[in-house]
DNA sequence: CATTTGACATCTT
DNA sequence: TAAGATGCCAAAT
């Protein structure tokens, strides 16, 4: 065995790193929800975990945290009051994504089908 | 070192 | 559809 079990993050230093790593992955028009981007980091059923790492993430990043929403095709965004969650939304908009009145995103339209690497769909 | 809080998800009422 | 409760891990105080 290995050793090391099956823990995922041998980063003590840089898990988020592969948080940023699988959005990074998320292409222009498409948005992932965190749960989704926290399974492909390996950290299936940590969602908040990528919550951490994108809010951790720095302005001037070239992570697209902008397509990254909650599970109910929401923005979350509590700081910078509705502003930011306000700008994300223009943004998504700008890359094609299409909210509702509610202000929600159609999920089944629009998220990304991530795979964990490997061209192959499934299997 | 213990407590609190935080870019969430999922189930239940 | 909305609202409340629970579980998860990590960083901040």
């Amino acid at each position: 065995m290995g050793g090391a079990s099956d823990r995922p993050p041998p980063d003590p230093a840089g898990r988020y790193e592969r948080i940023y790593s699988v959005v990074r992955r998320i292409p222009a028009g498409r948005v992932a929800t965190y749960g989704q981007v926290a399974e492909l980091a390996g950290l299936s059923g940590h969602a908040r975990m990528a919550g951490y790492a994108l809010h951790a993430l720095p302005e001037h990043s070239t992570v697209p945290w902008h397509r990254v929403i909650n599970a109910q095709g929401r923005l979350s965004l509590r700081a910078d009051g509705e502003g930011g969650a306000l700008r994300q939304r223009f943004r998504l908009e700008e890359e094609g994504v299409e909210f509702d009145l509610s202000g929600r995103v159609s999920l089944k339209r629009y998220r990304w089908k991530g795979r964990k690497s490997r061209t192959d769909a499934r299997k």
